[in-house]
RNA sequence: GGCGGUGUAGCUCAGUUGGUUAGAGCAGCGGAAUCAUAAUCCGCGUGUCCGGGGUUCGAGUCCCUGCACCGCCA
């Protein structure tokens, strides 16, 4: 059985994701898990929430919380989310988990050993009435070259002249305000990167198969300038995982732990770990996934990410894995994706603009967002929300194409011929030709599903519902009842098995709505079709179903326009 | 300032290694049908493929250049 390991980038912990980031990483993650299981591969699909760093920190100092406390109470929220719009994880972990812990303090140790670390001494600026050393950007005061009072220590919005913390004129922080802030030494270590330039460059020219926007993104870094940038790996801070531990091949680093970027994507694995141990398994059964000296040599390994994360997962993940020297199963694909820009501008989550995850749940099923969403996944360029869009693109394809089709086949069906498949006839030249166009209707859709070209997937599929509709209007049973009911009852028989086929064709785009066909034709299996013209022949003479309500609700003008009013602002 | 991306029908987008009259969905127009959520199906597109140069027998597709928008970096 072919076996396929999926991670999604990790969301952050501060706050719940806008559509944007859904789209650009957990969604199409889901989508191709899905598929792969319905394909019949065995899969392991992880995602986690990325718990560390000063934003957590602070957000929590905000909602006056413990760190730890808030953190649990978020992962809480965006796991409720992520099932409210069907994303299959298999496990949903947390960064901060122990088994993250211990891995990423392992691997620092091994990084260590293979010459890859070095401690160095720098200042950074301290605030004395904060207690902690702050990051650039949240430091502002007065810029120095164009008199701007609330530029940042990494760069000035107004000139845009980049800065250092120590040229502004009268810095403070912006977390508490205050002034008292002061230089400080303190050691750091640092990821030497560079010295793997060499193998990561030759490791990426071998992936000639990733999309372009994966390659060019980590070319780019990899060759830009002065080439791959050595990168601290610790903080001043205490959220984390902790720097100083039993074992570790160096000291004075009390008090410090390990920096978000290099802590996080190593959860990938100990995500594994924590599926393992809550499942009562133990430790070769997330071994077999991801240690190639322990059966994951015939995995393959798809991650999925936003642009702004390709350069994490093309270079500084690989360099803790490859620099480990351990035999970790490394990613066969990187699918990434632009933006989704929302309305004419971007979406933002610290002004609240566009639409966020828990808001979409609030307004319509899941099933309407994953179809927009995925149907217009930004793969080749940045692509836009609107809500003109939305409204048309859903209630055409989902409420008219597909909802109206379930539709009009169960009712005229219970009109003539009662709930149950009708008997009478066999299939024709007509029902031969329709099972020959969709077995190679079927074929194209699998080969971009295969290839994980999401918006022709969604074509694809969409071509297959509107296929159903062209038989029915063309095979008319309701005109051929009055001659010949025989005649009429074995096209319905079809278009019967037609909703079949498009509950488990549809499953990985619109789980729930395929979950209702399921329940209402009373199906033996959402298995896949991999045999089209004996699926169009499962649903028997007899076999009793209930007409289901309508699938979709269409979207009215009144709603779109309330929503476009209530989405552009400020989130409230 | 450096780098990268994008710019194709009213809208959202496809257009593989350059090759016949540039495509899809939506919207619009005309028709058929009336089973169905007025839902479906059929037919209809002369679009300076952002502008300007160039390479070529031939360029949306390669090169140079200008413009616009968007990112990333320092």
């Amino acid at each position: 059985m072919a076996r396929t390991l999926i991670t999604s980038a990790l969301p952050y912990i501060n706050g719940i994701k806008h559509l944007g980031n859904l789209v650009g990483s957990q969604l199409p993650a889901d989508l191709y898990a899905r598929y792969r299981r319905a394909r019949g591969d065995e899969v392991l699909f992880l995602c986690a929430t990325d718990e560390h760093g000063t934003p957590a920190e602070i957000a929590a100092q905000k909602a006056g919380k413990p760190v730890a406390e808030y953190c649990a109470e978020l992962h809480e929220v965006q796991a409720e989310i992520a099932a409210g719009f069907r994303l299959s994880f298999d496990h949903f972990g947390r960064s901060s988990s122990e088994q993250n812990k211990i891995l990423t303090q392992h691997l620092a140790t091994k990084l260590a050993e293979s010459g890859l670390i070095e401690v160095i001494e720098e200042t950074q600026v301290y605030s004395v009435t904060d207690g902690r050393f702050l990051p650039d950007r949240y430091i502002e005061g007065t810029c120095p070259n164009c008199g701007y009072d609330s530029a940042r220590g990494d760069q000035c919005d107004n000139c845009t002249k980049q800065l250092d913390p120590t040229d502004l004129i009268n810095p403070h922080s912006t977390i508490s305000g205050a002034t008292d802030l002061e230089t400080r030494a303190t050691k750091h270590l640092y990821l030497k990167q560079s010295n793997m330039r060499g193998a990561l460059s030759e490791w990426i020219e071998s992936k000639t198969d990733w999309p372009v926007l994966t390659t060019s993104i980590a070319k780019k870094w990899l060759n830009d300038g002065d080439g791959l940038q050595d990168r601290g790996i610790t903080r001043d801070l205490s959220w984390g995982v902790p720097v100083q531990y039993d074992g570790a091949p160096w000291t004075g680093m009390d008090g410090k732990v390990f920096y978000v970027w290099f802590d996080a994507p190593i959860e990938y694995i100990a995500c594994g770990a924590e599926w393992a141990a809550k499942q009562g398994f133990d430790d070769a059964a997330w071994e077999r996934w991801w240690r190639t000296d322990k059966g994951a040599d015939d995995v393959r390994y798809v991650q999925f990410m936003g642009k702004d994360n390709v350069p994490f997962h093309t270079l500084s993940f690989p360099v803790t894995m490859l620099g480990s020297n351990e035999p970790w199963k490394m990613v066969d694909y990187i699918k990434s994706f632009n933006y989704l820009n929302y309305d004419g501008g971007q979406f933002s989550t610290s002004r609240g603009r566009g639409v966020f995850m828990d808001q979409a749940l609030s307004i319509l099923p899941p099933d309407y967002w994953r179809w927009w969403l995925l149907s217009h996944a930004p793969e080749s360029s940045d692509s836009e929300f609107t809500w003109e869009n939305f409204q048309s693109s859903v209630n055409k394809d989902l409420a008219d194409v597909l909802g109206n089709f379930v539709s009009r086949i169960t009712k005229f069906c219970r009109s003539k011929f009662g709930e149950e498949v009708p008997a009478g006839g066999d299939y024709g030249d007509q029902e031969r030709a329709l099972i020959a166009d969709l077995t190679e209707k079927v074929a194209d859709y699998q080969s971009h599903m295969d290839a994980i070209d999401v918006r022709k997937g969604a074509n694809a599929l969409r071509a297959i519902w509107v296929a159903g509709n062209e038989y029915l209007q063309s095979a008319a049973p309701w005109s051929t009842f009055k001659e010949d009911p025989e005649l009429a009852a074995m096209q319905v028989r079809m278009g019967l098995n037609l909703i079949g086929l498009y509950a488990r064709l549809s499953s990985p785009f619109i789980p729930d709505t395929s979950g209702k066909l399921h329940t209402a034709l009373a199906l033996d299996t959402l298995d896949w079709p991999e045999d089209v013209a004996a699926c169009l022949s499962s649903l028997t003479p007899g076999h009793t179903f209930v007409v289901p309500d309508n699938l979709f609700a269409k979207i009215s003008d009144e709603d779109r326009e309330d929503w476009q009013e209530k989405f552009a602002g400020t989130r409230s």
